[in-house]
DNA sequence: TTGACTTGGATGCCATGGCATATATCCTAA
DNA sequence: TTAGGATATATGCCATGGCATCCAAGTCAA
């Protein structure tokens, strides 16, 4: 097995590797299936999404949640509103910011995207992370997570 | 625990969002480590030691390897060669191609960007990739991965 | 041999993200 | 109240990747 050596030792190169082959795959084969058949891609799908749970965030909470810059986030929020997916509203308290919303379009949409995604993935996934192993494995990634975003790692600059 | 829910059923639209975030940061993290101490990027990183563990790939393998497109890797093949830590050999077979190779420069490079990659995701992920179902996880990684590379999910065009 | 088709990859255009900067707003202390 | 600094985000420049296109080279059949 690439990832691991007999012992149960993990190797990290194999394992970072794999990880990021895993994402870069079913990251594109999500764009493929969300552009043909909503016309949008997966970081927007994941932006309406975010803000369909999380009514009210600011562009800082997007860029904090997907670890992006708050420059990228502010375009993407832009090409968004655009097209009517999502409003910016004034935030009463801090009028430097304002506050994101899912138009009645964007919820739609979302909800839409998010039957497309749920089948891909499943597709995709289902087959190896149905194995025995894999609700462990998912849960390994969710702590992975979790004390990634403890420490604050991995966040850009601007 | 966000990406399963209490029966070890898998929720998938979480497990893709662990999967998404966890390699953000990771890449993230590792792109500043790597830019401070050689002055290269991740990216660049995992093309000199693919290079370095298959000498004479074409541009082709490369892009098979990452799934990414034949442009993107004929471009970032020539941001390696124009450092000189990668030439360009006249394919004897076929001279559409040209096979790839290391400099001396780049071998040492990629010696060093190595340690410090270990180094950065041992101190990032050891404590919960050390965990009794790390092994496990890594295992499932590599299965996804192999299934999806065998079912040539998820390449690009171009 | 030659003409049609395929293949490898280099190149150009466009979209997106990082980072630096600019601007508006808010906060704090004197 | 006001000057100085901090904060939120919008914007501009640059690097990179996707995709389309182009060209050189290989393949195959008649």
């Amino acid at each position: 097995m690439a990832s691991k050596s007999s012992g149960g030792r993990v190797d990290l190169q194999d394992f970072f590797a794999d990880l990021v082959r895993c994402e870069t795959r079913l990251y594109n084969a999500l764009n493929d299936r969300l552009r043909q058949r909503h016309g949008i891609v997966t970081s927007q799908f994941e932006f309406l999404r975010f803000l369909r749970d999380h009514p009210g965030s600011r562009v800082a909470d997007l860029a904090a949640e997907f670890a992006i810059g708050i420059g990228a986030t502010s375009k993407g929020t832009d090409r968004l509103e655009k097209r009517a997916w999502v409003i910016r509203r004034t935030n009463p308290s801090d009028r430097r910011s304002s506050l994101l919303d899912l138009t009645d379009d964007g919820l739609r949409l979302v909800e839409a995207a998010e039957a497309t995604c749920t089948e891909t993935l499943t597709e995709l996934t289902a087959g190896v992370l149905g194995g025995p192993s894999g609700p462990a494995a998912v849960q390994v990634l969710s702590e992975l997570r979790s004390v990634l975003e403890r420490d604050g790692i991995g966040l850009p600059t601007g």
